[in-house]
DNA sequence: AATGAATGAGCCTTCATTCAT
DNA sequence: AATGAATGAAGGCTCATTCAT
């Protein structure tokens, strides 16, 4: 039973503070739309911040995965560049409720010390990734390039927050693949 | 009295929003750093909601200024658009306690009305300045343009609100600028 | 559980607006009085104004089946309205606390719809149960004399609020027959 | 100035009153609609409770003020009783603001000692006048019958505070004076 | 495994009241 | 004579959390 409740505690979690776009919701909510009673989702998890934490790592264990396939299939440096974007804004990460959820938690983590550490824990692996993938194609530059990567990922989801549903993955993807190909057409040098 | 309780009180709004990095400050928190009891925050503001829009429209007012204060000076289109990077990230915008109230109020117009629509109304601006600048440098390819450097922008704020202080703005300046070379130096063509 | 306190928390209300002769008691107060917290008041009932419209329900209803169980043993009109005339200083219903209770929620309907309504259902029905007894005996004049009845009915009352406890039922009967003694006497012609 | 200030306070609480139904109005209110700061009420009354004694003490004095008028006139017993009852019902008495204000005034008095004592004063000269004028008609029945009559009085004032407005001055003593023809009609023997 | 019952703690908000000017 | 400024006190309400069953 658990893994079973504690699966539809984390979804109904992000589902509700996507909606509502804010953490204020009541314990009480999320386990009423998880089908059970607010007492039952404190047993499995040990509190409020628990169930945030999870739904926080769930999202990052998403994001993570889709990153993880995406490279499986990827031949060039520039493939992998490529498909680190995309996993970026997949259908799954990039759901309107998902990037709500993801901002507030990502918000959340300035006064929440383990929801700091895993998000730096996601940070250093996308930075890694990409610095990984980056290197063979402009060298010492890779640092800078990964870093300006990652902030155009993190300010598109931003500011989709924000939009009026639903999302664009295409034109997001483009956003950021924009700036890579500027990258790679004006940086070969 | 009222202009300077009201000001006090927006300046202890962002510091106590800033330091804890969360909106659930209380109102009697921000009323005693403002040296005042709380029913005389009540009194000069109507609400705990007023008070953070209040903080929000001087955290915008402060940034336009500083973009109009920049752009004043530019002489090209090319200063224009750094001028206006430039600006948001200047030492007044990109203070830690201002970065991480931006963000979190930011994040409340996900559930405000009146913050969302202060928020369009930034953005709207921003763009329109960006877009205005970089017509002459890039043609019709000014919107995207002026997409990606806001994006940018934005990212930048977000993960700096998770950083360890101090911000650093000469790197952030460096980074969004990094793109404006790259569009620049390829985008002649 | 709920029907018990529910019925605790409206008994303790009538108790506690009857003690102090106002509306003004806190939740916290009449709760204490109930034997539970003021947050499970809030819990069963919605809050402060659904106590009271809960109660004031309750001392109509009570009202109403004195009423009624008076009625159901009249054998002729004039026992009829004997019966209603004496179901209203029933113990029951004129006791201290319960007529200072009721005149409080009487004067609330100034101020409250939903108490209005509740009043005017209470109104309605005593008046038409009068008018229904009185036809027999005055005729035409039914109506005027209904309203001299419930008038008479409503002024003891609230005269009574204001005594020195314990209210003497028999004398506010005798006061209200003494009325329609004179009407049956003279409105014989 | 402060005679006028008094004044003015007084009636500004007797329409606020009257118009809200309730004593729940603030003192800023009072004063606003008086024309003056709060501050200036509690100056010239010590608090708010001697705002509402005073607005109180102004109804009765203006009640027995045309009551005596009434009575200065009247020149048979017959004429005393139905001048005290015509004054009751007078326009300056039962304004529907008046009224309200005057039911608040009357449950106040469960809760406040010096509000009681004014109106046991006010209840003791009405008494007093009605006995000493059916004293003559109807012997010693008179005390019962000034019972019913102030009762009477005091019952269509409660009916009328909940009345939609406005009110209707000669059907409330048409009702009373009713009660005194069946009393003169039957009562003679 | 699951929940209804219950509460302590805390926050926003209101308001009568005071006081310096 | 008059008021703006200021606050302490208090109340309604919410909610995370606990516990007995």
């Amino acid at each position: 039973m658990e893994p079973i409740r504690r699966r539809a505690l984390v979804k109904a979690t992000i589902e509700e503070v996507g909606r509502s776009g804010s953490l204020d919701v009541t314990v009480a909510r999320i386990a009423r739309r998880a089908g059970m009673s607010s007492a039952l989702a404190h047993h499995y998890f040990g509190g409020k911040e628990d169930i945030f934490l999870a739904s926080m790592r769930h999202i990052l264990t998403v994001f993570g995965a889709a990153v993880r396939g995406a490279l499986a299939t990827a031949r060039t440096p520039e493939e992998r560049v490529r498909a680190i974007i995309r996993a970026s804004f997949e259908a799954g990460n990039f759901h309107p409720h998902v990037i709500s959820a993801w901002l507030n938690f990502y918000v959340h983590a300035e006064c929440s010390p383990e929801a700091a550490r895993l998000l730096r824990v996601y940070q250093r692996r996308l930075h890694s990734n990409l610095v990984h993938a980056l290197r063979p194609l402009v060298g010492d530059r890779a640092g800078e390039a990964a870093e300006a990567i990652a902030a155009l990922i993190d300010g598109v989801y931003l500011r989709h927050a924000l939009r009026e549903r639903p999302a664009r993955p295409a034109e997001a993807v483009q956003l950021v693949e924009g700036h890579l190909d500027l990258l790679l057409a004006g940086g070969g040098r």
